[in-house]
RNA sequence: GCGCAAUUAGCUCAGUUGGAUAGAGCGUUAGCCUCCGGAGCUAAAGGUCGCAGGUUCGAUUCCUGCAUUGCGCACCA
């Protein structure tokens, strides 16, 4: 059990027994100041009044209940200030965190999540072009999202929407075909609000090359429907290369198409307008939204008797808690923020608590060099798209800067800077740790030197130095750094513990030798130490879905 | 004009949903290579947490107002 799980187990047990009841706002946490103890709580002060006394007494009472109980465990419990309980820890139970590591193939797994089924929904680009780098941040996050939640106990899914009916598809096979009639010598502008990427006329290339000049002789109707399935066939193709590499790969490709043929669309508007939340006005269908918060209706079919993406957006939201989900998650550029009232308000209007759907913004990313912006035009071959990125500074590097930060918070993407191995770029920071720990372990085994068959205690009782408890407090604290990321839909809080738990064990390495160790016990500790920490550091950047290197 | 977000060290950013004397990295300065990987380590300097009020034992955190920046405000997607 970790320490705060067993610290406020006791507190819970101490409180009942003085006859008080657990008020909700107490909390268990780590103090910032190390002379506060290793877990400190409010408890005291948040108890109500009608418990008697004040807070400094009651911390008292608590205090003496707690040393009678949990002696061996404790090495200290002080009363503070205005009635904090600081708590101490004592070296033993640090020193279990390593057999609770070594023998739990799934340390620091919490049952946040327990029987709860969740769904990530990220990406969804319309096939209409490559990814650009933007698209990459929206992955990262969705992916190293459903593998923290996995981690924390939902059964999670994965899932990408594809926009594969309405006017930007069209659009697409509009410029397809166009370019292709160019290329059979047609004289022809090229739409306004065509797409002009280098991409489109790759694809149109491809048909003449494979088609010659036949489909000049179809009607243009079949003709442009045959551009555009054969041009989100090759676009789509290099998106799921692409989220491949960028080790994102979704479970489910849901198509929007599917849904309007199968009628869901109209079956979420009759279900609407069943229900009141859905009015005609003028010629068009409109959702009430404004009775959910939201701060104008929303046009669902237009006058013209065509769906709004709004509409399709509901019916598939429906579709989703069709499948019973408690935990739906979108994740969204920003620029998308006003979009998300009407959403929620579609969720309650369909009868779910809107809290159920949660919606990540992720911010814009600037894509400089050496400071300087580059330039993100929609021309191909200037390094904007996903795929060139990643060729140029790497996978990991990229997902660790990604996954660095507030999702909802600007961020600059030097690719100099990403590109450099040093502390500018912590993923190298955290990957040499692991790599180092395993260095050591190749030295150890060329040397004849295993690692101990089980952590016995009397081995664990070396490790008392105040790096090796730095250490052993940092691994404690994983799961609750993984649950406060599945918490709060944040995996930046994963790279943050690992660079901390990193540095630790770099200060470790320079401070203590661990096969020069004084005595071989002592090296057996510290081999058996480093193996928790490798196998958290591992277990994190996997979270992260970054590599985890024996040598770099 | 309305709405959403952001504002923390010279720079880039954390801050566990209200806790005690504010946290990292970079940069700067001063140190550490007879030693398991120096892609590393130690230390110092650096702050009115945008501004002003409010709520309470206690505010970077919650509320109100203001300022600055970004993004949204379609029968577009």
């Amino acid at each position: 059990m970790r320490s705060r799980t067993y610290v406020e187990a006791a507190l819970r047990r101490a409180v009942a027994e003085l006859g008080w009841t657990w008020p909700e706002k107490a909390t268990v946490e780590a103090p910032k100041r190390p002379e506060h103890g290793d877990l400190a709580t409010n408890v005291a002060l948040v108890l109500p009044q009608e418990a008697g006394g004040n807070p400094r007494i009651r911390a008292e009472a608590l205090r003496e209940r707690l040393v009678a109980d949990y002696a061996p465990n404790l090495a200290a419990v002080d009363v503070a200030g205005p009635g904090f309980l600081n708590l101490t820890l004592s070296p033993a139970f640090w020193q279990g965190t390593i057999t609770r590591v070594m023998e739990d193939p799934c340390f620091g797994k919490s049952s946040l999540g327990q029987g709860k089924k969740a769904q990530v929904e990220y990406v969804s680009a319309n096939p209409t072009g490559p990814l650009h780098i933007g698209h990459g941040r929206g992955a990262a996050v969705g992916d190293s999202l459903a593998r923290i939640l996995r981690f924390a106990g939902y059964e999670v899914h994965t899932e990408y929407y594809l926009n594969d009916a309405g006017r930007q598809m069209r659009l697409l096979g509009l410029s397809v075909w166009v370019r292709y009639q160019q290329l059979c010598g047609r004289q022809l502008p090229f739409p306004e609000d065509g797409y002009q990427g280098d991409y489109i006329a790759h694809i149109a290339a491809r048909i003449h090359r494979e088609r010659g000049e036949e489909l000049l002789s179809w009607d243009e109707a079949t003709a442009q429907d045959f551009c555009y399935q054969e041009g989100m066939n090759e676009i789509l193709e290099g998106i799921r290369q692409d989220l491949r590499h960028f080790r994102a790969e979704h479970e489910v490709w849901f198509s929007e198409k599917s849904l309007v043929e199968a009628g869901a669309v109209a079956a979420t508007l009759a279900d609407l307008q069943a229900k009141g939340f859905a009015y005609e006005h003028e010629g068009a269908l409109w959702f009430a939204s404004t009775r959910f918060g939201d701060d104008k209706d929303r046009v669902l079919r237009k006058s013209d008797g065509s769906l709004t993406y709004f509409a399709s957006d509901i019916a598939y939201h429906a579709h989703k808690i069709g499948r019973g989900y408690d935990l739906m998650i979108d994740i969204w550029g920003a620029d998308h923020h006003g979009y998300v009232p009407r959403m929620k308000a579609a969720i309650a209007a369909l009868g779910k608590d809107p809290e159920s759907l949660q919606i990540i913004l992720v911010q814009l990313v600037n894509l400089l060099r050496e400071g300087q912006q580059v330039a993100m035009s929609t021309r191909a071959g200037t390094f904007e798209t996903l795929a060139d990125v990643c060729a140029e500074v790497g996978v990991d590097a990229a997902r660790f800067l990604f996954l660095s930060r507030k999702s909802d918070a600007h961020l600059d993407f030097d690719l100099e800077v990403v590109k450099r191995q040093s502390m500018d770029n912590p993923v190298y920071y955290v990957q040499y740790a692991h790599a180092r720990i395993r260095s050591l372990q190749r030295k150890a085994r060329e040397a004849g030197i295993g690692l101990p068959e089980k952590p016995v205690p009397e081995l664990l009782a070396l490790l008392a130095t105040p790096e090796d408890l730095a250490l052993l407090k940092a691994l404690d604290g994983f799961g609750d750094a993984v649950e406060l990321a599945a918490r709060t839909l944040s995996p930046h809080h994963v790279s943050y513990y690992l660079m901390e738990l990193a540095g630790l064990l770099h200060r470790y390495y320079t401070e203590h030798p661990v096969l020069a160790a004084e005595e071989p016990a002592l090296r057996d500790a510290r081999l058996l130490l480093l193996e928790a920490v490798r196998r958290v550091l591992a277990r994190g950047l996997d979270l992260l879905g970054v590599d985890a290197p024996t040598r770099m």
